[in-house]
DNA sequence: AAGACACGTAACCTATCTTGTTACAGATAG
DNA sequence: CTATCTGTAACAAGATAGGTTACGTGTCTT
């Protein structure tokens, strides 16, 4: 447990939602993912929260889309999910005294914001829907239900 | 203790050693970097096999510089370190069967490899003299020896 | 109205990783 | 021979993502 993987789990689950499910609960989604419902339902209170999806309590209730993966981009996911920091490294201390400490890590830091500009440029520009086409062109013989086959056998062994 | 400093606390300690020892004890150098001498010798084992500083056992003995700051590079001592992870996020599984999260793994992975490259790049065209030019603009007054009066105090306080 | 079902959330536990600490072995100068 | 260093193993501490349990609340069916 280690890397933070809410961002690639939460892609997933959505795109699973389009294809597979009009609506789909904690639990469905939890076998899907491999985890827990409750850690489903606290991952996915952000994407509600910024409206990427709803959810319905009680008999019959679940979750579902609120809009086409083609409005939702990487960058809004990152974001609902409370946009978790990118890097693994940086300074020891948030605001050294020592001058050539500061000037370490200004520099270091400026080589950081311009990765992290990149990589959120890049998040900005790829939609979910740009993904699900990915898959396709991965799988063009159409075996789209092999990942209800797949995803069932995670949820028999657990 | 999340956020990997070794690469911040390496420059910093190789600026210092240029500037203002010729050689230097592990512990003199865990003061000046608020940490503990056993630290400091594991993290510049990894300099010194690289061959960016020499150590001495024994009396008299301690750490010094291999070679001028201009010569060492971000990236080198990036490398010197053992490569740490640089992002902190990424898939949950590393092989997923699931052929979705294969195309979302596959999108995010393409997104951090650039962002990766990028950030490789500037630390091979930067190198540590680079950083204490910055230093030496940030202090045109030349008042170095404050460093000194800097770490004794943390020196002292500890 | 009762009960099943599903989300909402707090609280706590676990695994993992970086860093800190202790302890001791080996090398070297005086 | 002793003081002073590095080299390293072993273990403790602190932080964080994720897993688990427990319970509250809303909603549909009967």
């Amino acid at each position: 447990m280690r890397r933070d993987s809410r961002l690639s789990r939460m892609l997933h689950v959505l795109i699973h939602m389009d294809r597979h499910y009009k609506r789909a609960t904690s639990e469905t989604i939890s076998k899907m993912l491999g985890t827990n419902a409750v850690v489903v339902r606290r991952t996915m209170a952000g994407l509600r929260d910024f409206g990427y999806v709803r959810s319905e309590q009680g008999h019959g209730g679940g979750w579902e889309l609120a809009r086409g993966l083609d409005q939702i981009t990487l960058l809004d996911i990152y974001e609902a999910i409370g946009k978790p920091p990118l890097f693994a490294i940086g300074p020891s201390v948030d605001q050294p005294e020592c001058l050539v400490e500061q000037a370490v890590d200004a520099k270091l830091g400026d080589a950081l914001k311009e990765a992290e500009a990149l990589l959120l440029e890049r998040f900005r520009t790829v939609t979910i829907a740009d993904i699900a086409a990915d898959f396709d062109r991965r799988m063009p013989e159409g075996r789209c239900n092999i990942h209800g086959d797949i995803h069932a056998e995670q949820s028999a062994s657990s």
